[in-house]
DNA sequence: ATATAAATGAAAATAATTTCTATTTAGGAG
DNA sequence: CTCCTAAATAGAAATTATTTTCATTTATAT
């Protein structure tokens, strides 16, 4: 998705389109990865002279409830971010490299029929799940594969 | 799972069996359901004179550490804890009542054939994933019909 | 251009979690 | 059963991520 079509999302969802929103958004897209609000205000922090952590962390969770961006679980219970391709509407989940961080979007997902047999079985009523995937992202696999025959000879 | 088998992995983890361990695993059998390590603290301070912050704090990481607990992913970003009553060997996931916040355990899973589909569809390698799966137990649905039966009379 | 509600920055507050250190305790050896 | 040692603990203090407050600025509809 193009940045316009995110800008179209904050105009939908009445958030004004700040110079600040839409750098967040530019640099999420380019970097294709999750991030913390810290880094994300060091690094902006570069072209805004004067850019307030309360901004960062309050647009970073204003953009993940329209569904611009998603939050990542980590083991450190700090906030992670990263920009969602796919939007809200779309059920799907996201795989992460354990590498480089890369978050990548999931739409495979034939959860339907698993949360039936789990409904049966617990007699429960299932309303969401959660779920994310980790692992080498093809270009770091390839990496890890490389180093591999190296050792090997 | 008995409380004594929980201790048994606590010695095999080279942990040593204290009351206050012995008594967070208690609790948690009991309730089963998640808790801030806080609300652990408060109920067990009853019990132990003294009790520190620190020691609930660590021993619920020491003993998510070796499967005794797990962790549970909640909007608000704070520590939830929940017993496991299958250990790390079995691949399961979790239940987790929204309303009760009580904790199921869910075994069926057929995830090994999604994973490979979404490697060659991603050209990636999954180690790991995790699912959280969220609704309303038995139990709390069950009241919940009631009620329904009650207003439409 | 103007008005107005929304967005922002700076400083301060909050609150969860961890560190530090002296003391106590579990559990094995004798 | 007693002693020993490493592990566990309490309490206070420190740390640190995140949020609140509020005065000022800005986007955008008119």
């Amino acid at each position: 998705m193009k940045v316009a079509h995110y800008l179209e999302m904050l105009r939908k969802a009445n958030l004004k389109v700040t110079p600040k929103r839409e750098a967040i958004i530019r640099f999420f897209l380019q970097k294709g990865r999750y991030f913390t609000p810290e880094e994300v205000w060091i690094t902006l922090k570069r072209r805004f002279r004067k850019l307030g952590f309360p901004t960062i962390y309050r647009n970073l969770r204003e953009l993940e409830e329209i569904g611009i961006l998603i939050r990542i679980n980590r083991p450190d219970q700090r906030l992670y971010y990263a920009i969602c391709r796919l939007g809200k509407e779309r059920e799907h989940h996201h795989f992460i490299c354990q590498k480089c961080g890369r978050v990548s979007e999931v739409e495979f997902c034939n959860f339907k029929d698993i949360a039936k047999d789990i409904e049966r079985e617990l007699g429960c009523k299932i309303t969401s799940h959660f779920m994310q995937i980790e692992g080498f992202c093809s270009e770091c696999r390839q990496k890890v594969k490389a180093r591999w025959i190296k050792w090997e000879g």
